[in-house]
DNA sequence: ACCTGAACACCGTTCAAGT
DNA sequence: ACCTGAACACCGTTCAAGT
């Protein structure tokens, strides 16, 4: 975050986002404060809120700003399992990038261009996998929502080795209480293992859904 | 939250944590302040603090309260389908009777009893599915994550047809950008409906992903 | 137009003191 | 043991005033 030239305004909305961000993903989006971001700014409390009215509004401009670094959808002529593969692996390089995106800015979700976009590549590739259109819609939210819920769990620690010790460990306290979790073997190492096994659930439960109904076909309602 | 009679402390640990959770539910989880709190139960801001050291403590036993609630899990006689409709379905209740579970107390998760019978009845339904022994901690632990995410996402207005006119109208304004959106048809009305798919959608994964290893076959490191 | 200083109404938490 | 009053170091936001 350099400080600009002398003769021009202390702060631009660039600059100001930039610096939020980056505070953010060091610290949470907790950690952000009006207050500190002035100082870090090297300005007056108040001397911000003539670029964003509220915290609110600045947060959502430092959403918009996160969802530029989305990457493009993958190409559509590929085979359907591919390019969720692609879009999935995109969007957590995107969490990974920004910790607080998942839980802390998925709340302001809002319809904007690059979302409608993402989202737009990722129905027709529900289509190709034979989702039938009826069912496009919602099959495309519920998959979104399984995959943020998953992603913010693994920010959280969750599915690792560690995680498994503890909650068999807690569980093998009391051998009478519990007749499965306490004999489950460990789970495979590697952090990235996982998130393929977890895709490759989601993915066959898109193939058992699907009817054989031919992709290339046009929506009932499409013009042409 | 009634007074308590007048020769006893003006606080009890049962009393304190009834009223925050009223309090929660009816407002949200972050309208709660330790200040507001002790207003409600008619003390001074500090009394509070000669119970639970932190504000964190008071919500981790809030969360333990909220879990106590959680339903018994099925009859593992019957078929693994209808355990985990009937878990998830029981689930989606307690998270509509403590709007703030979802979105403010899952990271309380800490291996209490409560939640570690769950899981393991859990566990258990899913070998019965005949997910191997090796995947069955993963599995459970994804499919958790799947199904918090969708109830968090629902909570906050997903899935229904008010949501679909806002996104679809979106893109419509721009018909040349978006290929399949503007075309998908409305889903179904019914907020019980789109949940049942949903887990159609689960389950059918899980059926896929099924070897057919014998259910009732002990674990490898099983005693006996 | 752009920024500051002082102030308001809130926080969580601490601490010495009261009964 | 149980509770209070005063205080500390924070918040987001407002407002009149300065350049």
């Amino acid at each position: 975050m350099p400080r600009p030239p002398a003769d021009q305004p202390l702060l631009t909305p660039d600059r100001i986002i930039a610096t939020a961000l980056g505070m953010i993903d060091q610290d949470g989006i907790d950690a952000l404060s009006t207050r500190r971001l002035a100082t870090e700014l090297g300005v007056s409390s108040k001397a911000v809120y003539h670029y964003y009215a509220t915290k609110d509004d600045l947060l959502h401009a430092v959403y918009l700003a996160i969802l530029d670094e989305l990457e493009q959808p993958a190409d559509p002529s590929a085979p359907w399992e591919e390019q969720l593969r692609h879009s999935a692996k995109s969007l957590r390089r995107l969490a990974f990038r920004h910790p607080s995106f998942l839980t802390g800015f998925l709340q302001y979700l809002e319809h904007a261009p690059r979302e409608l976009e993402a989202l737009d590549a990722f129905y027709t590739l529900l289509r190709q996998a034979g989702v039938p259109d009826p069912l496009v819609w919602q099959t495309g939210q519920f998959l979104l929502t399984f995959l943020t819920g998953f992603l913010r769990a693994e920010r959280e620690g969750a599915f690792t080795r560690e995680e498994y010790e503890v909650e068999v460990g807690a569980v093998r306290r009391y051998p009478k209480r519990y007749h499965t979790t306490p004999y489950l073997p460990a789970p495979q190492e590697g952090s990235d293992a996982h998130f393929d096994l977890a895709l490759d659930l989601i993915i066959r439960g898109l193939q058992a859904s699907a009817t054989g109904s031919p992709p290339d076909v046009p929506l009932q309602n499409e013009p042409g």
